[in-house]
RNA sequence: GGUCCCAUCGUCUAGUGGCCUAGGACGCUGGCCUCUCACGCCGGAAACACGGGUUCGAACCCCGUUGGGAUCACCA
């Protein structure tokens, strides 16, 4: 029997819930599912001046969006500032760690001329054997990295990665108001809540070995390490507001669904041959670090609207219905509260499934079958609501007023019958009757719209359309 | 600048020394289907960054070059 395997996600709330976050938490997630592990959530707020309980909140809804439910959490890490201190004050007391009286504008001095003489910008130890301390100054306190040596991370995504110990900085876990920092909380939090794998963006990649020492210095096993690539821009560069939408929550808001982001997330960097549409338990059945690319990727939003087309296409109407309904208020379709024939709704957005990319053009097209009434589009009224078109349309209305029962076998029928007497394809009476019924020259199939309409609003329709010609 | 990471079509990727004349997907594009638009189906253009090795044989292994990225805070 193995130790079960226990992951974390760990935002900073300093912003919504992004997708190079949501990336991250997705591949937590998929490995503790797939190994019937712990999920726990933790929020880093050790950075009391830009986090806030809003962000909290939003990422919590993001997460939940997604689907992505944890078993532990979420914790905050400023209920635990006296844990830190513990750990910290441990080190100082065994001469690991120690007070520095460095001021910020001197360190900044340093690195500034560090970086101009070329050289690397860690600190210069100063403080490192100092006797006493420097009254009037608050210190920090740093921990002392070892000088000589190599620090190995032995990563399951990048492969073992060797650094050079006197490349390491002495870096500060306590700032001089006493508060802890990252690097100290991470490696306390992961030793404290038992966690087996860290699995985060290659960012962190160089802050890995520092942490090696951290936990060598307190004496716990290291966890196992997965580094995930970036998600990169278009441009190549980071993933970055300027690239559009970053936030998670923005696409629920453009109609995407959540399967078809999580899906397309998982596929950025990590692959199962040649399949691209996955349900969530083939990805948490396939899931496997060995499948995770080591390159950066670039976000293509055009394949993430094809995978979002495709889950619109294969999610039962009835869902999509229900799902549609808060797109519907919005864009003022329908008002806020106001009852719906579910059935009936469903029916219509099974017309309309397979030729809507979002929810937001799906909740669009539904216009024309909920209001009472259509705006014609300038151009298809001119092209087919004619003089030529005026007889067909008004003898369709004829035929159709005789119809007992507008199901799609009767209505093509009709048409046929009333194109054949007028010695003309099925096109010519099929556009006018679309702009007729839609105000535009695309929609789904005829019959179907008519269907989906009902004999009242079809013949309001028509006449109206005859009339204005 | 130091350190670290990375490198297959425009993009996401398959490929783990012979199955590669490099496969799939998005996008682009030609056609079919057809009452329009989609969906779907069939076809096309499109890539192993470069240079050295190793090997009978390299997209795959090694070295270098180039190019990209990350990081070097009293942020996380």
């Amino acid at each position: 029997m193995t130790d079960k395997i226990r992951v974390r996600f760990a935002p900073s709330p300093t912003g919504h819930l992004h997708i190079g976050g949501a990336r991250t938490a997705l591949f937590n997630w998929l490995y503790a599912r797939h190994n019937n592990g712990t999920f726990i959530l933790r929020i880093e707020d050790t950075d009391t001046t830009r986090s806030t309980d809003e962000y909290i909140e939003a990422i919590i809804e993001g997460m939940k969006w997604l689907g992505l439910d944890w078993d532990e959490g979420p914790f905050r890490q400023t209920d635990r500032f006296d844990v830190y201190r513990n750990y910290a004050d441990q080190l100082i007391k065994e001469g690991r760690a120690y007070y520095c009286y460095c001021s910020p504008e001197e360190l900044e001095a340093r690195r500034k001329e560090s970086m101009a003489q070329g050289k690397s910008l860690k600190y210069n130890g100063k403080c490192r054997d100092l006797k006493g301390p420097v009254p009037g100054i608050k210190p920090v306190v740093r921990f002392r990295m070892p000088v000589a040596g190599q620090t190995i991370v032995d990563d399951l995504i990048k492969g073992m990665v060797t650094f050079e110990n006197e490349q390491l900085d002495d870096l500060i876990i306590l700032r001089s108001d006493g508060t802890p920092t990252y690097n100290l909380t991470v490696v306390v939090d992961d030793v404290d809540m038992k966690i087996t794998h860290v699995i985060r963006g290659d960012d962190h990649l160089n802050n890995t070995p520092k942490q090696i020492q951290l936990y060598n210095a307190f004496g716990y096993p290291v966890p196992k390490f997965a580094h995930l690539p970036m998600i990169l821009g278009s441009d190549k560069a980071r993933l970055s507001k300027r690239h559009g939408a970053t936030s998670v929550m923005a696409y629920y808001d453009m109609g995407y669904l959540p399967e078809a982001l999580v899906n397309y997330l998982v596929r950025l960097g990590w692959s199962y041959g040649d399949q691209e549409v996955f349900t969530r338990d083939e990805l948490v059945k396939y899931f496997s670090f060995e499948n995770v690319g080591k390159a950066a990727a670039v976000f293509n939003p055009e394949k993430l609207l094809w995978l979002n087309s495709q889950y619109i296409i294969n999610s039962s109407t009835d869902k999509l219905a229900e799902l549609v309904i808060p797109f519907l208020e919005k864009n003022g379709v329908i008002e806020k509260g106001q009852g719906m024939d579910m059935a009936w709704l469903s029916k219509a957005v099974g017309t309309l499934k397979e030729r809507s990319k979002t929810m937001v053009e799906l909740a669009n097209s539904l216009r024309y079958y909920i209001a009472e009434d259509v705006e014609y589009n300038e151009k298809a009224k001119e092209k087919f609501l004619t003089e030529k078109s005026r007889d067909l349309l008004a003898a369709l209305k004829e035929a159709l007023t005789a119809v007992p029962e507008f199901s799609h076998h009767e209505l093509e029928q009709v048409f046929k019958s009333v194109v054949e007497t007028h010695g003309v394809k099925l096109k010519d009476l099929a556009q006018p009757v679309r702009v007729a019924m839609t105000g535009g020259t695309e929609s789904p199939g005829i019959f179907e719209v008519l269907e989906v309409l009902g004999k009242e609003k079809t013949v309001t329709r028509l006449e109206r359309a005859i009339k204005g010609i």
